[in-house]
DNA sequence: TCTTAAATATGATTTTTATCATATTTTTTA
DNA sequence: TAAAAAATATGATAAAAATCATATTTAAGA
């Protein structure tokens, strides 16, 4: 469901919503502690920049921060910015999307949990979730 | 979470659970109508014959079918086999699998319905799927 | 027993994903 | 205003997944 780019992305923000308190952190910063190449993930970073998902300055002193903006934002976003819109939706058996008019034999095993997952990636913010981690509740692997 | 290759291969032996009624049917009868390449989905086959989730003859008139043993496998057996339990259990966020001790930030939002994803797909046999595609309640995609 | 039709085994190619490298732009600061 | 330190842009390489091709084995039937 998730390929290697989103979960790299989604470490890489959640690191920031933690550790970043508007403090501009930089990529070698971030990969090394969450165990990501850096240069890969340096350009992983870049459209999750373009699309206001991350905050970035350049020059001496930069780098990368989370806004009050970017903290609302949610997990799904990140992953339609990376991974993209279709891979969201897809249908579990077929490459094309998922399809309530015509369910595939594993859609009605799978929807309410699938609907449940996708609401909850839609609805928890950044923020929430980053605070759960510090509050020892939960842990960035790797 | 699944490969192409995973999808194929559920899609194939659905598809020989319906159509082979005991009766031998080769690739190119399953590919094209589920429209997945011919060799790869030979290719796909084999594992799944040498463990024992698909029958196979050789030779003339030879060909796939599922045996009443076939049918009673799930899908997750298939999956195991094509994708390796690894991604199976893998964590949402990290390459390594789900950690109950070390939950990462997604974790607790997904669990409950992760665990009934996968208990889902445990259970459920191959022959009820193929049974709710006869009575039209569910449709073999693409 | 020979021919033929099928699965099976193996390997080559292509495409996609992941990774690495390098040059360019921006900003700070001396 | 020049040098340095960072992100950004772009492209090259490597690894993995998907696809294609071909030779081998097995079984049926003439
Ligand atoms: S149609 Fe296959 S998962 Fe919905
Ligand atoms: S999904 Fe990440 S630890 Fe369970």
């Amino acid at each position: 469901m998730l390929s290697n780019s989103s979960k790299y992305a989604i470490k890489a923000v959640l690191f920031l919503a933690i550790h970043s308190n508007n403090k501009r952190v930089m990529v070698k910063d971030i990969s090394d502690p969450i165990n990501v190449p850096q240069a890969y993930l340096a350009k992983l970073l870049q459209p999750l920049v373009k699309e206001e998902l991350v905050s970035s300055v350049r020059g001496p002193k930069g780098g990368f921060y989370l806004n009050e903006e970017n903290l609302n934002h949610s997990v799904i976003d990140i992953i339609r910015v990376i991974d993209g819109e279709e891979k969201l939706n897809s249908c579990m058996l077929s490459l094309e999307k998922c399809n309530e008019e015509k369910p595939c034999p594993l859609h009605n095993m799978l929807v309410v949990s699938r609907k449940n997952i996708l609401n909850n990636l839609e609805n928890r913010t950044i923020k929430e979730l980053a605070l759960a981690v510090e509050k020892g509740n939960a842990f960035l692997p790797l």
